[in-house]
DNA sequence: TGTACATCAGTGAACGCGCGTTCACTGATGTAC
DNA sequence: TGTACATCAGTGAACGCGCGTTCACTGATGTAC
């Protein structure tokens, strides 16, 4: 019938996009050329537009896809406050801060999706706002618009935090700012 | 004697250096060349390495510049904690968030800075040793130690809720996060 | 069963462009005598 | 006072390179008959 499997092409999008996700966050999105992103992905330069109409359209997927993982990331936690309390301490470890690839998008990533055009900001807009709801929802389960507010403080808090540790030079000041972090966001959950 | 006023280069540089903080905030540090940069500061591009030896060197001289001159705005404020809370909502305005290029370096650079070479690095960890300094003075002057913490939560918490008010499509949404940011901010403080 | 043709994911060379950097030169202002 | 020379901040063209993007082509696999 076809000579590829009918998904061959959307498992190879797919890994252009996962493979783009890890490379932006390590390298940032100006600083990660089409010929790297194709070549860690396995393939050549010239596949790209075949996948993608442009490397903006590529970057609002990548942050799409990005944000859509962080937040399966909470299905996979402790139920409720504890999974928090894990999530946070995960968040703000030094293997987290060492290995930006795997990482959290928005600490690699947030000031220049600022910058971006405007596809990838809604792209950002709609993941955070489910992971706002995550967070809210495992503040106050019964009633969480109450906390919102705390929400975003926590997750703003992580983000700033975690960028914080890793534009230091100075690696003992670095871990103060995590472990500071840390007893920080416990205290801002209350 | 001389044939330019005695500080004439040096009235130079800095003018290179300072245009230059504007534009690495606002286009970031990826995003803006060589030949911009000194057509910002009034001059065609080959000056450039009269006064810097590569663009990295300028990089780090706009960061020790960019992080004093934020430093030097916590003498402007009232003193002890009124002059905390000023800042907070000063930080977090929407006048902020529109005008990266007049605004905080770390709230436009901070990921960018993390993956700077050393030289950067550094300038950007002694600058933010002495921010830090600064605001757990204000939250504890007879006891700053104590308020380190605090002051390290206070901070990355403006920085985060800055980025993701400027990463947000949503003006709505994007508002939201600057007022609860000020609730946060000021609840940290105690 | 065998051969001609269609499909299409991926190749790799090439496009113009702006990057960071280099360098021979300019021209305004000084000094020497 | 006038002319030859030194200084040096800044000019602007050029360097090789990698960028995002385009395109004629390949080659593996299918269908037609």
């Amino acid at each position: 019938m076809v000579r590829y499997a009918k998904e061959h092409k959307q498992v190879t999008r797919q890994r252009i996009i996962e493979k783009a996700g890890q490379r932006f966050k390590q390298d940032g999105i100006d600083g990660s050329g089409i010929s790297t992103l194709m070549s860690d992905a396995g393939l050549t330069n010239g596949a790209f537009y075949a996948h993608f109409t442009s490397k903006d359209d590529l970057v609002a997927h990548v942050v799409a896809e990005e944000l859509r993982t962080q937040v399966a990331r909470y299905g996979t936690l402790r139920p409720g406050r504890p999974g928090l309390e894990d999530l946070i301490r995960e968040y703000l470890s030094p293997e987290h801060r060492d290995h930006p690839g795997l990482g959290c998008p928005s600490a690699a990533l947030l000031d220049e999706v600022g910058r971006c055009e405007a596809g990838t900001k809604q792209a950002y807009t709609d993941g955070a706002r489910d992971i706002v709801a995550e967070i809210a929802a495992r503040l106050a389960p019964e009633d969480p618009k109450s906390a919102r507010g705390t929400a975003i403080g926590l997750f703003t808090m992580l983000v700033g935090t975690l960028q914080l540790s890793r534009a230091l030079a100075d690696g003992k000041f670095s871990d103060e700012v995590l472990e500071r972090g840390i007893e920080n966001a416990l205290a801002l959950m209350g």
